[in-house]
RNA sequence: GCCGAAGUGGCGGAAUGGCAGACGCGGUGGACUCAAAAUCCACUGUCCGCAAGGGCGUGAGGGUUCGACUCCCUCCUUCGGCACCA
């Protein structure tokens, strides 16, 4: 080995120095996040990982690494820095684990989360360790809880029955994704939908405000994302008269304009009225219709939507402006859960409408036309904005004011109401499972004397009088089950539970509910929790409140986009009603990484075999290499494809840099050249880390490090300016030169190097000489050098000359340090 | 279908109105070596040319500008999200 170097303490050794500098860190607390008085903070927060018993992906340190040099350049800048870490652990997994193997879900998350520590701990993120969350533990869930409470004190919390997909066959809920052709995807078990209790929360209040208040926030198209998942939209409700029947029939429409257009009424299949509307002679039909729609799930019922089904109710509606009398026709193309539940078809204007209608033989009226002229009949729905014909009275309104004009009418005559529907639905909140928080609720059980609901004597749960858990009583735990597995039992594995179901106080009995929370809840307020994880008494501290909110910076995957994001935000707003938190948001700048394909540039997955696993990628290149590989690879929003070239060129970037520090000598003066160089990096690392570009910030750190290597002798300054500059990417190499080259450890509370302005603006600069546009020399010249000055040098150049024959020039454009365009006559 | 993002060498990417291709990977040639690996040095968009140099070139087409990867319009493709929301 031609290389071979004096001994083996001069080689890079990341698997020798990354352990021996977390050990430094974790002895020495050097990540303790301290709020000093008069310090600008920042919080930093990634999005807390669910321990999956895989253990880490290569898509977690993206992000961790990215938020890990955010934080650790920021504490070099002075400023007080909160980067914490916890884990969401509570989910289906680690249940199902359980039943498989019979031990406790709290034993294989506590495995997991053990390993996550190890795995997270050797990529040697500056986490404040000390404020370590788990959302499983009892000192969390009480605080969970809590919020779960002040959230149904705000009558925000309530109980209904929805319609879910139920298989009795597996004992649980199925999500819409896991039902195909009404049969569980897995054991092909028939699926019902029938509606059972669960708790919701009434996020739809905050509809508005999760829209509105978005405004304020530095986010990227996430915020689209969630204005259109809210999906707000206005419109009017109307009242349809039934023929026979005593109560009308509303509807919901954004088109009050095309009101004349109606021809039939829709009503939902799950609609309350369905059964009591329909005619004698129908209703076999309709029950056989509703019977059918019931059987499939939602996602079916989308899979087939071309094909526009549906059943005459044999009743009538009268029409609200015209008293005609139009037929109501039951049709699963109508959703129960929005708006009313019923439409108003208007087929010569909606593209559903005029499907069915056309299917059914239902009439097509014209009544916006794009000129105000009538058509005889129409080939298709005309959806746009036009002129109101057919409209009676209302007839060559422009489609904006014929709608404010009918609502107004509507209004006037008590047949209806502007009115603002979601698509946004209240938040099914409970779920049917053991590996959750309780609910801090019970209910009164009616019990015949001296029974006891524990041993089954007959006995009613009076769901309908939910009473919350005193405070001072929390948290509720869960009880120690021995079987988790999910029966045929809706009330959840937890119902088997009798002893901690059933309760008796003041000689009267109660019952638990035995529903649990959905894993989100955990995540909707961990932020918060992150400011003063070991309060005993609050959530958290005020002070501790004002010490470090706002989130600054918050990153994680996209795939959070809508949900995780849209939940916490409306737990914040609900704290923030309460006076418990003092912004209207929590999270200032969100960032998602992108995600890490394999090198065969598929998603990384098990069943293809190309899934990259960061244990390998340490023992093999080291934390560092993997760390500065990610930032390298491109764009941290991007998504990329996975190198091991890559990684292994990053590599020797970091052996280059390792070798050429240590070859350092302390008498070795910089030349200019190298001082301004180091300057500019200086300057360019930092700008490109608060830009969070860090790809670029890697490429100008190898930019100095190839020029310091063709130094002979590599003067120290610097080499320990490189290693300043690498630290919040490379921790473990900086601290392992900079203990070397002389520097007190840590280097982690090194203050950032500050650069010379003079020494990052070039005096002589070179710049293109374009002719016509077109390149056709380089001048070196001052940076302020006079456009007389420029076109000389220009001139003196052969090539220049050639394209620019005398008296030719017309124009000349000069921007000083930019470039020099002679404009020529052809 | 609707909403959003992106299209630049063989590959990841850089440049956000001013010298296109920084940096890295890969490739080619060379040094070192008995040899290989590792390392180091040089070259590496494409076409024409011995060279000097020139033509072309940032998905396609148009426009604005002295000048466009960058701004505007139309279209194509890819990716992400939503999807009977009346």
């Amino acid at each position: 080995m031609s290389t071979t170097p004096k001994n083996q303490e001069d080689r890079y050794s990341p698997a020798f120095i990354e352990p021996k500098w977390q050990t430094y860190w974790d002895e020495h607390h050097t990540f303790r996040s301290v709020r000093r008085p008069g310090h600008p903070k920042l919080y930093v927060l990634d999005m807390f990982p669910y321990p999956s018993g895989a253990g880490l992906h290569v898509g977690h340190p993206e992000g961790y690494t990215a938020t890990d040099i955010v934080a650790r350049h920021a504490r070099m800048k002075g400023v007080d820095v909160l980067h914490p870490m916890g884990w969401d652990a509570f989910g289906l997994p680690a249940e199902q684990y359980a039943i498989q193997t019979g031990t406790h879900p709290s034993q294989k998350t506590k495995e997991n989360i053990e390993n996550f520590r190890r795995q997270l701990k050797m990529l040697g993120f500056s986490y404040d360790w000390e404020r370590e969350i788990d959302t499983t533990q009892s000192d969390y869930v009480r605080w969970t809880q809590w919020i779960f409470l002040q959230i149904f004190h705000q009558g925000l919390a309530v109980q209904s029955e929805i319609p879910v997909n139920w298989c009795s066959e597996l004992g649980t809920v199925l999500a819409n994704e896991e039902v195909i052709d009404g049969k569980s995807e897995r054991g092909g078990h028939p699926v019902q939908r029938i509606p059972l209790r669960q708790w919701s929360l009434k996020i739809t209040e905050y509809a508005d405000r999760l829209v509105h208040d978005l405004e304020c926030v530095d986010w990227p198209d996430t915020k689209l994302k969630q204005i259109n998942w809210i999906g707000r939209s206005e419109g009017c409700e109307i009242e349809f008269a039934v023929d026979q029947y005593p109560s009308s029939l509303r509807v919901f429409t954004t088109r009050p304009d095309t009101l004349f257009g109606a021809t039939y009424v829709v009503i939902a299949p799950e609609h309350p009225l369905v059964e009591t509307i329909s005619a004698a002679s129908c209703k076999d039909a309709v029950r056989a219709y509703v019977q059918a729609a019931s059987a499939r799930s939602d996602l079916d019922r989308v899979a087939t939507s071309k094909d526009k089904t549906g059943v005459a109710t044999g009743a009538f509606a009268r029409h609200p402006l015209t008293g005609e009398k139009i037929p109501i026709w039951v049709a699963d193309y109508v959703l129960g859960s929005y708006g009313t539940g019923a439409v108003m078809a208007v087929p010569g204007h909606d593209e559903r409408d005029f499907v069915f209608a056309q299917k059914h033989d239902l009439p097509i009226i014209e009544v916006v036309s794009p000129d105000g002229s009538l058509s005889e009949s129409l080939l298709s729905p005309f959806i746009e904005d036009g002129i109101s014909v057919r409209s009676g009275a209302f007839d060559g309104l422009p489609t904006p004011e014929m709608k404010r004009r009918i609502i107004d009418h509507l209004e006037r005559h008590h047949l209806g109401k502007a009115s603002v529907s979601y698509k946004l639905r209240d938040w099914v909140f409970s779920r049917q499972r053991y590996w959750g928080e309780p609910f801090p609720i019970y209910f009164p059980v009616e019990v015949a004397n001296d029974g006891d609901p524990r041993k089954g004597d007959p006995h009613t749960i009076r769901y309908d009088q939910p009473i919350a858990v005193d405070e001072s009583e929390l948290p509720v735990n869960l009880p120690d089950l021995h079987d988790f597995r999910p029966s045929n039992d809706p009330r959840g594995p937890l119902a088997r539970a009798l002893d901690w179901v059933f309760f008796q106080r003041d000689g009267k009995w109660f019952a638990r509910e035995t529903n649990t929370m959905p894993q989100w809840a955990g995540s909707c307020w961990y932020y918060l929790r992150f400011l003063d994880p070991r309060n005993d008494k609050r959530p958290f501290s005020e002070q501790s409140y004002d010490d470090w909110m706002p989130v600054d910076l918050y990153v994680g995957g996209s795939e959070h986009a809508v949900l995780h994001l849209l939940y916490a935000r409306f737990w914040h707003k609900v704290l923030f009603d309460i006076g418990l938190v003092k912004h209207r948001e929590p999270f200032h700048k969100l960032v998602h990484q992108g995600m890490i394909l394999g090198e065969n540039n598929e998603k990384m997955s098990k069943s293809r075999g190309n899934v990259i696993n960061p244990d390998d990628v340490v023992r093999e290149f080291g934390a560092d290499a993997l760390r500065a590989y990610e930032m390298f690879m491109g764009p941290l929003e991007q998504v990329k494809p996975w190198k091991t070239s890559g990684i292994q060129g990053v590599r020797r970037f970091l052996e280059r840099v390792y070798k050429l520090c240590l070859s350092s000598e302390a008498e070795a003066k910089a030349d200019e050249a190298t001082l301004r160089l180091v300057h500019k990096t200086i300057k360019k690392v930092g700008d490109d880390i608060e830009a969070m570009h860090f790809n670029t910030a890697v490429s100008a750190l190898m930019i100095l490090s190839n020029h310091l290597s063709t130094l002979q002798p590599v003067p120290m300054d610097a080499a320990r300016t490189l290693v300043l500059l690498l630290s919040p990417i490379t921790p473990h190499l900086a601290e392992e030169l900079w203990q070397r080259l002389g520097g007190t450890p840590s280097v982690s509370l090194q203050p950032w190097p500050t650069y010379d302005e003079a020494l990052v603006r070039e005096d002589v600069v070179e710049i293109g000489v374009q002719v016509n546009g077109k390149v056709r020399g380089r001048i070196a010249l001052a940076r302020d050098a006079s456009e007389d000055e420029a076109l000389a040098l220009a001139l003196e150049q052969e090539n220049v000359r050639a394209h620019v024959p005398d008296g030719s020039v017309r124009k000349i454009i000069y921007r000083p340090a930019q470039i020099l365009n002679i404009i020529v006559a052809k």
